[in-house]
DNA sequence: CATTTGATGTTCT
DNA sequence: GAACATCAAATGC
């Protein structure tokens, strides 16, 4: 709780790897269909750049119905379906018409933990990264859908805080991105950044 | 333990 | 029709 909400200028700025690394240890927050608030603090993040990277949906300016979003202002959700069943978390940074964004990979649980493992339905069990640490469980935990597309993170849906929560210097560790082989050489680049320690990584 | 496979739907060729 | 920013359950040591 009280924490403080991420403005547009945090999310606006030019380069999407640094705005990747600065969301690892701020709280990803939901408050969906006027359920419980959930939250949880974001452990593990991918950067995604619109030019010049094969990984990116949006690479060489690829404009489909799906990747429109990215190219929005920054500051919006881009949520889509993965391999038919996962519904995947990614905050669009920079400017509008470059397609940039973060992909959110795990989050540690803070507030609302019944109301996600309901979600996850595994009621009753032990507080196990299973819950939270991975794209795909994180979203279903906080009640993301590909419905909440496009959502400003500045509503009362979906926003990330700036809890001041302080990590050592070298705490965050990068490498390269996680499923992206199909990239080639850019797969290679460390574009993920993680909690090193921390159980709420994905793998 | 490690590795494989099935689920499932949208996108792009 | 193939590929896909994944996960959980099943199978193989």
């Amino acid at each position: 709780m009280n924490g403080l909400k991420l403005e547009t200028d945090f999310y606006r700025r030019e380069d999407v790897v640094e705005v990747a690394h600065d969301l690892v240890g701020k709280v990803l927050c939901t408050r969906i269909d006027g359920d419980t608030v959930t939250a949880g603090m974001i452990t593990e993040t991918e950067a995604y750049c619109g030019r010049n990277d094969r990984a990116c949906h949006a690479n060489n300016g690829l404009r489909t119905q799906r990747t429109e979003t990215m190219y929005r202002a920054g500051g919006v959700s881009y949520i889509y379906l993965c391999y038919g069943i996962h519904h995947l978390f990614n905050v669009v940074t920079n400017r509008e018409g470059l397609a940039d964004a973060v992909l959110v990979r795990g989050i540690k649980p803070l507030d609302g933990i019944e109301t996600m493992k309901r979600r996850r339905m595994r009621t009753g069990g032990e507080l196990s990264p299973a819950l939270t640490a991975g794209p795909g469980r994180l979203t279903q935990a906080l009640g993301i859908v590909t419905g909440l597309d496009g959502t400003s993170l500045l509503g009362d849906r979906v926003w990330i805080e700036d809890r001041s929560i302080s990590l050592p210097g070298d705490e965050i560790s990068r490498s390269p991105r996680i499923g992206v082989d199909y990239a080639g050489e850019h797969a290679k680049r460390p574009w993920r950044f993680f909690l090193r320690e921390s159980d709420w990584v994905s793998r």
